[in-house]
This record gives structure tokens, C-alpha cells and sequence, in this order.
DNA sequence: GCGCCATGAGGTACG
DNA sequence: CTCATGGCGC
């Protein structure tokens, strides 16, 4: 095999970490091979959850270099979150000892490249700014007091909802009102031209935008289209069952000239329909690329068998999309097990001794193994009060994020607004910030815009410049633990800013970038603790032991998704991809009687604990197998 | 310009 | 019940 003979040539220096292909080929199945070795021409793998997907995506990228078939830098890998991209980078970058390295990148920042680069063509200033959902829904409510809407009835976030699903669907605001039905719709179509408008006067795209401008580029400006089509050789795509259409077109357009384009996706996690992406666009690529060549990885590496039986049994029930079957080798010693409690409080005492008792079984589990997956945050309340009251350490993932803080958006509005002064809505923010204060501001603008701080002083400088100015952080307090968390924040944007010496790049990272950011409660205990989170937070991840919690009709399947098979069946795969998470014991739990937003209610075990294999639910006493029961 | 109270809505969430 | 928002009074 003539791999043997390239693996020696180049970037071997460093035996440790240099890639032999020859190697790592033999630790692949043979699954995972042949979706290795095909490199040429369209391809799609679906692959199975715990199937070693990443793995197969890295020594896919790694085989390329490797043999030749490229340059590092002629490889795209476009990912869905910043986190995922930079868990790829890290884990490609260890076995390449080049600078020279592939691009590996969300659909976002990707496009934002592109537009700051060649957005130019299309009318777009290199210096635009990004809207995130805050300023979004500012923008709509600007539109709907300038329209002389009442709000109630025009309420911007569901003005703004439907807007963000028609910039999904790639309709734009001169087309929208032939498809506007109704009378909200009709409005929100007298609201969308205004609200685009309102963007382009602000020099700012919105997140949709940065996605539908450079299609408008690529279909406009074959050059532009043409420059990244020769730089991107070939093109890798994860995750792409959580496409939106407009991502489906970016990747067709780019990958229109060499046809190298290796998509991967699972059909059963697919569970953000709600915001846009289409699971259909995995077969809709088959037909796209009629010659496209099918890859399976259907071994799984996480879990028990037993667990995969569960997940299967229940997955199974949907009938939208195909369904990949599992197996695995892993010895099965597993325990899956169906509790019912009198309320939520007696669950979350359930758990507690589960917990207690596992860890005393077994001294190598340690509570980081651990996860309690609930389907809704406000579940978390009642789990974390139990928690805290037996003083078992957890993490809370969820809640408000690093970049959507108060303080955080105040200090940023200041950098954005010296950089575009165009940006209406950041100048909104800072007037509310006190009428003095934004005077002073704006001398401090003055100095900025006629001594070309922007060239001259690093972000760092001009951020402590403006909070000095301003006298920002007089507004908090110091003995208020709250405002003491809000100081804590903008000293952690200060060393961001550190990092960034110019403002525009570092403007640029933190509307792209999400941070990483722990609740107070991890800081507390940063090593072992029990893991709470959505099943949508868990994506990915997997745990020794998981906890699915409020297993009952209206809660999981939600109670709003109840009206449409399709969104029952998005509820299901939401419960394959918790059941997946397991490696070794699953637990699901309901109650009796729950007391939700202040109302006490009955309730119903969820259908899919009616969708367990029968023997499970025989063994835990929940055998209802006379048919279906009442409530379907 | 700030803080209080009434009102209303309440899913999941990446960039 | 809890949190966010907006209007209004001081």
C-alpha cells in the first residue's frame, strides 16, 4: 500500500504527533475505512450516534494531506458551532506539524469572511457589524413604533420569528408579502422591508443575513463565487441534518465545480427544526448529486447494547425519515430502569439515592459521569434545590450566555458604536445608560474618530478609556454580590480584549465566538460534580449514567408540539439522542402529580415510555401492553 | 433617571 | 410561580 511510502516523505519531524495514515487506518472499522478512503466526488455519510463520526472527519482530512490530494489549506470543514470547530482544529492540528492548515469553521463566521472580503460587490461596507437576537428584536421594535403598530398585536419576537424563518426559507423582503397569509403575517410583511431597511442604514447584517448575502454573492458575482470554489478543493460538512436551506444552497455553490463534498448526518438527531434546519436536505443532496456515493456507520462505540435496543425501540416509532440500526460489541451490563415518583420532589430524591447507591457499588464512578437531561430549564429548579440540600456538588448548563450579559452588551454597544457609528441601535443602548454618561461618551468618540484611536490604541486601551470616561462601573456595586458577578464579567471582557489588540477583529470574535461561560454554581465546585441540562445541551455528549427526568405527556413530548406528527416525532428523536448519551445505565423517571408554572396537575407517563422494549417496562412494572393507551 | 408595580407570558438554541 | 418588560410617579 503505497500510504506506507507517503507517510515517511513530509511532516514527520515529530514522530510523536506526525500522522501515519498506515496507522491510524488500522484502528478504524471497516465502516469507517472505506468512508476514509473514498476521497473523489460527492459523498454522505450517515452516521449512527456513538459511531465514531469525529474520528472518521479527522483521519478523512488528515488521509487527504496525507496522500496528497490537496493542500491543507484547500480543505473546508464547516461545523455548527464554534465549539465543535475548535475541537476538530485542536484535533487536527496535533498530528499536522505545517502552518499550513485546513479551514475549519462554522457556516457564520465562514460567510462573515467572505462578506467583509468580498462583500464589497454587493454593497456591502467591509466594516458591517452583526446583529445578534438582542439587537434583532430592537430593530423589529424600532419598525413597529415607526409603523404606528401596537406591539401588542405586532409582538416583536414573533415579528421576528417569522422574519428569521423567511430569511431560512431565502425569501426576501420584496417577495415575502406574496407569501404572507393572514392577518399577522401581513403584517409582519409591512414590517420586513422596513426591518431590512433598517439594517442597511445601521451597516449591520443580522445572523440569517450573513448566510443569504453571500448566496446573493455567489449567484451575483460568478468571481467571487469562482475564488472560493478553486480555494476550497474539497469540503466536508458535519451535522447536516441541522441544515437550513440557505446553508443547503452555500454548500451546493461551493461545491458545484469540484464535486468533492463528504456531508455527515443522522437522520434520528435531527432536533432543531424550530429554528430552521431541515432534515430533508440529506436527501435532498442525493438527489442534487445524483452520483454521490452512500457510507453507513452503524457500530456503535458508547453504549450498551441494551441501551441501543431502548433507543431503537422507541426511534423506531417515526416514520418521516429512515432509521439507521446500531450494534455494538460492548459487553452489556446495563441497567435501564422506569421510576415513577408521587412528585417532582420525590424525582428528584430518586436520583439522589441512585446516585448514592451506584457510587457506592462501583468507587470508579465519580458524579462528573453523571447527567440529569430534563427537556425544559425550568425544570431545573426543583433538581437543584434537592441537589443543594444533600450538598451534591452540580453544573448547570444553560441559562444566560457570556456575550447576552447586561454589562457585557453595554460595554460592547461603546466598541461597536466607536467602530460604526452607522449603528442606531447600539446609540439606543448607550442613551439608556444615562444621558450624561453618553455625553461624556461622546467626547471621548471625538478624540477616538480625530486621533484615529482605531489605528492607534489597542482594544484594551480604548475599553478601559471608555469606562473610564463614561465611569461605567459606578454603576455597580461592590458589596452587591449581583453587581460583584457583573464586575467579574467585564474584567473576563477585558482579558478577552487583551487577546484581541484590534478593535475590529475583536468586535468581529466576540459576535462570532460564543464563549464558554459557567454559572456561579460551577465555579463553586469546579472538579466533580453532576451534570444538569436540556437533552438539546447534551447533544454529543456522553455520560456513564444518564437521568431522563419528567418523562410525561405535556412535558416531553412538549405539550406545543402535540399538535403535529412531525413535531412529536422531532420530540422523539430528542429522546433517542438523551437515550444515546448512556453508556452504561439510563434511568427515566416521571411523576405523578407535578406542580408546574404555580399550577398542580395530574399527570401522564410520556408515550414514549409506552415505546420502551416490552421486557423493560415488564421488569419495572410498567406493562400496559394492552394496545395503546388512552391518551393517543 | 431611577425604581416600583402591574401585566403577561412561560420550548428547545447555534451563530 | 418567576421573570422580563413597560408605564408611570417621584
Amino acid at each position: 500500500m503505497d500510504i506506507l511510502n507517503k507517510s515517511g516523505t513530509s511532516n514527520s519531524k515529530n514522530a510523536k504527533t506526525a500522522y501515519k495514515a498506515y496507522d491510524a487506518l488500522d484502528k478504524l472499522n471497516s465502516e469507517q475505512k472505506e468512508a476514509v478512503l473514498n476521497t473523489e466526488g460527492p459523498m454522505i455519510i450517515l452516521a449512527g450516534a456513538g459511531s465514531g463520526k469525529t474520528r472518521v472527519l479527522i483521519h478523512k482530512v488528515l488521509y487527504l494531506i496525507n496522500e496528497e490530494k490537496c493542500r491543507a489549506d484547500e480543505i473546508l470543514m464547516v461545523t455548527f458551532s464554534n465549539k465543535a470547530a475548535g475541537e476538530m482544529k485542536g484535533r487536527i492540528e496535533k498530528y499536522l506539524n505545517s502552518d499550513n492548515l485546513p479551514t475549519v469553521s462554522t457556516f457564520h463566521s465562514l460567510c462573515a469572511r467572505i462578506l467583509r472580503r468580498h462583500g464589497v460587490n454587493i454593497g456591502i461596507d467591509h466594516n458591517f457589524v452583526i446583529y445578534d437576537t438582542q439587537d434583532q428584536l430592537s430593530t423589529v421594535k424600532e419598525c413597529v413604533s415607526l409603523l404606528d403598530l401596537d406591539p401588542k398585536q405586532a409582538r416583536p419576537k414573533a415579528v421576528l420569528e417569522i422574519i428569521s424563518s423567511a430569511k431560512n426559507q431565502m425569501i426576501d423582503e420584496k417577495t415575502y408579502k406574496e407569501y404572507a397569509k393572514g392577518y399577522f403575517q401581513e403584517m409582519v410583511a409591512s414590517i420586513y422591508p422596513v426591518y431590512q431597511g433598517m439594517l442597511e442604514e445601521h451597516n449591520a447584517l443580522d445572523f440569517d443575513d450573513l448566510l443569504l448575502k453571500t448566496l446573493e454573492l455567489f449567484r451575483t458575482h460568478k468571481n467571487s463565487l469562482e475564488y472560493y470554489q478553486n480555494k476550497f478543493r474539497y469540503i466536508l460538512v458535519d451535522e447536516y441534518q441541522d441544515t437550513n436551506h440557505a446553508q443547503y444552497e452555500l454548500t451546493k455553490y461551493l461545491s458545484q465545480k469540484n464535486k468533492n463534498i463528504c456531508i455527515v448526518g443522522d437522520f434520528s438527531q435531527s432536533i432543531y427544526s424550530f429554528r430552521g434546519a431541515d432534515f430533508r436536505n440529506l436527501e435532498k443532496f442525493k438527489r442534487d448529486f445524483p452520483d454521490s456515493k452512500a457510507f453507513n456507520l452503524s457500530q456503535n462505540y458508547r453504549s450498551t447494547q441494551s441501551i441501543l435496543n431502548a433507543a431503537y425501540s422507541v426511534i423506531s416509532n417515526n416514520s418521516l425519515h429512515p432509521i439507521l440500526k446500531l450494534w455494538t460489541d460492548n459487553e452489556s451490563v446495563s441497567d435501564l430502569v422506569i421510576h415513577e415518583a408521587d412528585d417532582q420532589h420525590r424525582e428528584a430524591e430518586f436520583i439522589i439515592e441512585k446516585v448514592k447507591k451506584l457510587m457506592n457499588n462501583d468507587p470508579s464512578l465519580t458524579l462528573s459521569d453523571i447527567a440529569v437531561l430534563y427537556r425544559m430549564n425550568a425544570q431545573s429548579r426543583t433538581l437543584e434545590e434537592i441537589l443543594l440540600h444533600h450538598s451534591i456538588p452540580y453544573k448547570l448548563i444553560g441559562g444566560v450566555r457570556f456575550y447576552d450579559r447586561r454589562e457585557v452588551k453595554d460595554v460592547l454597544s461603546y466598541l461597536s458604536y466607536l467602530s460604526n457609528a452607522k449603528d442606531k441601535i447600539a446609540k439606543k443602548r448607550l442613551e439608556k445608560l444615562g444621558k450624561r454618561r453618553f455625553k461624556d461618551f461622546e467626547e471621548y468618540k471625538k478624540d477616538f474618530d480625530e486621533k484615529n484611536y482605531i489605528e492607534n490604541k489597542s482594544t484594551i486601551e480604548i475599553l478601559d478609556g471608555v469606562l473610564k470616561k463614561t465611569k461605567y462601573l459606578e454603576k455597580y456595586d461592590e458589596k452587591d454580590t449581583e453587581d460583584m458577578g457583573r464586575l467579574e464579567n467585564i474584567k473576563e471582557l477585558r482579558s478577552v480584549a487583551i487577546e484581541f489588540p484590534e478593535l475590529i477583529q475583536f468586535l468581529e470574535n466576540v459576535s462570532l465566538v460564543e464563549q464558554e461561560y459557567l454559572p456561579d454554581q460551577t465555579m463553586e465546585f469546579p472538579d466533580d460534580a453532576i451534570t444538569l441540562m436540556t437533552m438539546h445541551a447534551a447533544k454529543g455528549l456522553e455520560f456513564r449514567v444518564v437521568f431522563m427526568v419528567g418523562m410525561e405527556e405535556g412535558i416531553f413530548p412538549h405539550s406545543q408540539s402535540l399538535f403535529s406528527i412531525a413535531d412529536v416525532e422531532e420530540e422523539r428523536r430528542l429522546c433517542y439522542v438523551g437515550i444515546t448519551r448512556a453508556k452504561e445505565h439510563i434511568y427515566f423517571t416521571f411523576a405523578r402529580e407535578r406542580t408546574i408554572f404555580g399550577q398542580r396537575a395530574n399527570s401522564t407517563p410520556s408515550r414514549f415510555i409506552f415505546e420502551l422494549p416490552e421486557e423493560i417496562r415488564e421488569l419495572n412494572g410498567i406493562a400496559y401492553d394492552a394496545g395503546a393507551p388512552d391518551f393517543l
